[in-house]
DNA sequence: GTCTATAAGAGGATAGAC
DNA sequence: GTCTATCCTCTTATAGAC
């Protein structure tokens, strides 16, 4: 049932910054000028990322994440004064943590350093089912126009798509690829294979080695596309 | 908890049933030993498809499928016992449209018959939006272990994994496609490339021509994997 | 075959005490 | 900052009349 089970730890890691005393938490919060109590918003917010990702938004409940983070659901609303507002901040959250390993906003420039850069994250990804599958549940229900993270996803796919058709064309430009390449079709494809096999591997993952298959496609592209 | 398992064919026959007189369905009904009311049924079936692809599953309640279908929410329990069991034959109907139009448990034999005739396939799925979306938004829920569709959808990959794989395999065995090709990845790819397209389509439809995607795609992969 | 009525519960959100 | 208590709505499913 747990599937990011591993996951949960690290994440909580690069959230919550430890066992820290609460008074110091509170007194450091106050001069940075956040509001008080950021190791139990960030508590919450590990949690919520579990539970979006594991039940997807609807399938989600305030009281659930709340019992889990030792609180009472209107403690809860304390932080996140509704459901969407929480939704926001774990997608936030998600997104920074990306970032931190790589930003996709700004990839390596070139052809094959870009690609390059994105089997390193297949590879990376294939080590935290969890954070995949929160992004695959969440996106498939977005899909859906009235739902809260509509306007989230279709942003995220718009910035990915221009960052690597930038980075295909500056190859083509330079005479790294073929000058017949199509930048951005090509780009569209790149990242629907990325999320195609994520489906495909978190539905069952025992049959594919996710990362080996993306590779190997690179590969294929590379050899095709180059100059 | 099955939900891969019984109704299959008879299902869809019945929704095929379209504005016939009641009196006869009624009729050829109990000769076949269907129960009563194929035309409310095959009603119920549509508009569920309709709901659960907009909202999936979750989101989805029987009050408004029932209110849609002109009768109250016990009344639809009469004809499908559970949600459950609704969107069992609603998976089922949906699979045997699809089948209508191409057998993907069957693709033409040999690599390169088989690749156009999904590139057909995208094609027509272009114009039916509705239907897409039902299917992407059901198999990214049922990545949750415990959702209704979870083993729909996994059977439904290796299904057509299996396929793909297979037609690939005769075509390097027939010496049309390149030996050193590894059919069971490629499949894979070819079927991750769909359903990615598919989603950055769904979110923003402007943005893309998702049959001319996949097809540039397609003719690459051909390009690449021919003997 | 369809209805009304209702059980039995979970959902999100708010008010006010401490 | 967190609690209890409560409201109101929506949910799935059942019972029994017609």
């Amino acid at each position: 049932m747990d599937v990011s089970g591993t996951a949960s730890s690290e994440t909580a890691k690069q959230v919550a910054g430890g066992a820290e005393p609460a008074a110091a938490t509170r007194a450091r919060g106050r001069r940075q000028g956040y509001a008080t109590g950021d190791a139990r918003r960030a508590r919450i917010l590990n949690i919520a990322l579990q539970e979006f990702g594991e039940n997807g938004y609807r399938g989600t409940s305030l009281a659930r994440i709340a019992e889990r983070a030792e609180l009472t659901q209107a403690g809860l609303l304390h932080h996140f004064r509704s459901k969407q507002e929480l939704l926001t901040a774990v997608l936030d959250l998600r997104d920074s943590m990306d970032a931190e390993r790589l930003d996709l906003s700004n990839l390596p420039d070139g052809g094959e350093p870009a690609l390059r850069a994105l089997v390193a994250l297949v590879e990376h990804n294939a080590r935290k089912p969890g954070i995949v599958q929160l992004f695959t549940v969440l996106t498939g229900e977005a899909v859906t126009t009235d739902h809260p993270a509509h306007a989230w996803a279709r942003e995220r796919y718009r910035l990915l798509s221009t960052s690597i058709t930038t980075a295909l064309r500056h190859g083509t430009e330079s005479g790294e690829l073929r000058a017949d390449l199509d930048p951005e079709a090509c780009g569209r494809q790149v990242i629907a294979m990325m999320d195609g096999l994520q489906l495909q591997w978190l539905l069952d993952p025992e049959q594919m080695d996710m990362a080996a298959v993306f590779r190997t496609y690179i590969e294929g592209l590379l050899g095709q596309i180059r100059a």
